[in-house]
DNA sequence: CTGCAGTCGACTGTCGACAATACCGCGGTG
DNA sequence: CACCGCGGTATTGTCGACAGTCGACTGCAG
């Protein structure tokens, strides 16, 4: 055991956490006025790092700060969800093909514990948290820290929007599930054979499917 | 005149520029711990804006936070620069894609200004700030508020890494300035002209060439 | 009833203070 | 001479408080 020896604590990064999950959860609908001292209350700390958190949030793409600095959970439209997903098209395989390349057994084993825990998944919500958590795992599998700092901001995106889009995305998620399911096989199996050039491809066709699955207009 | 009256102020907003050009103007080296109480009292203010500044400047990669909570300026070896030119790579040419087909005249105005500053500069320096703003307004023509956030990131580690090679990529910028300004030229005129493909295609080059230029490794 | 001034409350931005903790150097001891 | 314990110092994380500002409500005049 190699004794990772206790971060010490910081209330802004627990609150940062917490907030992001109040909200995918829709404690905070989109609109929502997230103000400091209410936070502050409900967690029981003070305005201090109710402030940093938002802040990190703000960073992420979490929350927006109005001209007046008070801070809102940002409503996406379709066309932000077109956005998000051109981002993931451009981010992703790169992703993907650096996780081939560096081919690190650790990262295998997350995804491999995803995949399964995908196939046992029930609720959709389930489904969901797992999806982004597979691809939030070829991300760190990449290896490149930057990387994952542009796909942070991204990951609260995907979040935002699975949180505001619920019903649609439940449907879809139930529906497309075992597409789903095997499509990450398939980047799975070819990340860990070493192919940077298919795992690429395949990443990107995975996100590029989602854009006709989407309801609605055209995108690109 | 629109009137635009005037953004409260928030001492954290300008303590983070402030604190990046600082960084980027080798004011605080590489491996530079950035106390908080230091900072506050070399900027006059308390040490609660500056906090907030450096978290800010966390999320985007220009510092970083050891496990005791002390910010330091990071140093980055050839293998940061190559994954930060990676990142970029798939990043920019979709910017520059969005741009093409969005065409916003306003974004036209200062990239057209920008490369007019760039003809006339002078000072190795100046030459890589407006290669930069460059590539920034690009981005921002594209119009993607996502986007835009994760070049945040991208471009304060270009920052990073020009400050600390600064030596090496003086002579570059000074042997390649005409090279950019023709390869910068031609990627706005493509996008002014609302070919998005070969907007896309050129940003790529665009890029990859730097790796070819690059002294070291090899790359991708 | 409508419009306006004044007031109240709430919130943000900033500050100084305090506890806890880790580092550094010093002196004592085997 | 080497090692250990110890205090001083510096720094972080957190808190409560205060000023400035904005919006909403109320009450009054027309």
């Amino acid at each position: 055991m190699p004794l990772t020896p206790l971060r010490r604590v910081n209330l802004a990064h627990d609150i940062s956490a917490q907030l992001s999950q109040a909200i995918v959860a829709g404690d905070f609908p989109a609109g929502a006025v997230l103000s400091e001292p209410m936070l502050a209350k409900r967690l029981g700390v003070s305005r201090a790092p109710v402030r940093e958190a938002l802040i990190e949030l703000e960073t992420r793409g979490m929350v927006e700060f109005d001209e007046r600095g008070r801070s809102r959970v940002p409503s996406l439209t379709h066309d932000d969800l077109v956005d998000i997903l051109g981002i993931r098209i451009a981010l992703e395989p790169r992703a993907a093909g650096l996780a081939a390349r560096r081919a690190d057994p650790l990262a295998f084993i997350d995804l491999e514990r995803n995949l399964d825990a995908m196939r046992a998944a029930q609720t959709p919500t389930e489904l969901a948290r797992l999806d982004t958590a597979f691809h939030s795992g070829v991300v760190r599998a990449s290896g490149s820290r930057r990387l994952h700092l542009c796909w942070n901001v991204v990951e609260h995106q995907v979040d935002l929007w699975l949180a505001q889009m619920q019903s649609r995305v439940d449907a879809l998620c139930h529906q497309l599930r075992d597409t789903t399911v095997a499509a990450h096989a398939a980047m799975f199996e070819t990340i860990r054979s070493g192919d940077a050039l298919r795992a690429e491809n395949l990443a990107r066709k995975h996100l590029t499917d989602w854009l006709d699955v989407l309801p609605g207009a055209p995108v690109v």
